[in-house]
DNA sequence: AAGAATTTGGTAGTAACTACCATATGACTG
DNA sequence: CAGTCATATGGTAGTTACTACCAAATTCTT
């Protein structure tokens, strides 16, 4: 690896780290991209050729953990048990977003507290769920393979959400893979049952 | 109703429509602020009261829709079937939709030409899921019921995403009835199972 | 070491949005 | 009906995210 890329790299690194550090402690909104510039000894418009926007300095690590995951998914051979793939495929996500956890605990409670921020999270779940209806639809076969292959793939993307969202709303309870254990195992049983049980 | 509240109600709609209008025209990032103001013969100060961003003047009508049956449910007694309850909610927000079906497809259309209105969409999305979440696990007993809620309010969210998602995608195809109901004839069989059928 | 390719930082400009104030307009009271 | 109060409007000034563009600096190639 040349001198340039491990330079762009290190930059790109320090951008992300002092943005965060400026996030979490004054705040998204308080924070301008020149202070962030400022704080890693840049000019903004370096910045801007590394993050196009503001929101994407949040989201990065959350972007790059379930698209390493799509991606993964993509290479497998078309004769994969697509039961099993989407399985690893949610094991993945949640492996690589544990990798950094106060990382994403940090993202969630910027989404708490700015909009933008969750309008963005939202759309990369949004944009993930659309290319992996595609990819799942291509490995499909029947009727209505479009609607089939979107149903699931919202499924799948449920059961990351709702995994992730519980992991971080409760630092201290059960443990992430015990938590997809358990959806996996109603993904698996059939599908996401209806609560029929009430007061 | 005083005439205070009805002129209100006029330039809110007038201001929508114009906007709506330059929108579908010259698309969302070429339509500036003021170029809306001034199509709705009011100041820019005016509209900004109305709709505190440009994403809301495109989201308004999917929002309502959405968040009116939300409401409707919210008033249900506690003694409400929750199954029935939820499909109730699925052609409450479908029906709602259908009444300005254009308006609809207007929407997904600058949804996917304009990330920052998809990301809004998104977020829209997001928080209708993440209150009737909150509505639903009221409403449940025993263990983990923020867990159950929040999958069953994924799930219910998932259905009419892609019932309206293939609706918008094929103007010519299925009756939103019917991909409703076939939505939710899965629902009620147990949830959304995944695809085993491959090429 | 010279030249090519890429990365950087600065300048100028656009447009979304905020805070604020003076004016106008509909609503209520004696 | 006149006067007053509450609310809606429009304008001004300013902040900030983001874009387009160019000259200088840095790295790569030969």
């Amino acid at each position: 690896m040349g001198l340039r890329e491990l330079k762009r790299e290190r930059t790109r690194r320090l951008i992300s780290d002092k943005a965060f550090e400026l996030f979490t402690d004054h705040g998204f909104g308080r924070t301008t991209v020149e202070q962030i510039a400022a704080a890693a000894e840049v000019g903004p418009s370096t910045l801007y050729r590394y993050y196009p926007t503001k929101e994407t300095l949040v989201l990065e690590f959350v972007e790059d953990s379930m698209f390493g995951a799509l991606n993964w998914f993509r290479e497998q051979p078309a004769e994969l048990d697509l039961p099993d793939g989407l399985q690893s495929v949610i094991e993945l996500v949640l492996d690589q977003l544990e990798r950094n956890p106060d990382r994403v605990r940090a993202v969630y409670e910027l989404a708490g507290q700015t909009p933008s921020v969750s309008a963005h999270l939202a759309e990369v779940t949004w944009r993930w769920r659309n290319e992996l209806t595609v990819e799942l639809a291509g490995r499909l076969a029947g009727d209505s393979v479009e609607f089939t292959a979107a149903l699931a793939a919202g499924a799948v993307m449920n059961i990351i959400e709702v995994v992730v969202q519980t992991w971080v709303d409760n630092p201290d309870g059960t443990e992430v893979k015990d938590l997809a254990h358990e959806a996996m195992g109603l993904l698996r049983g059939g599908g996401i049952p209806l609560p029929t049980v009430q007061p």
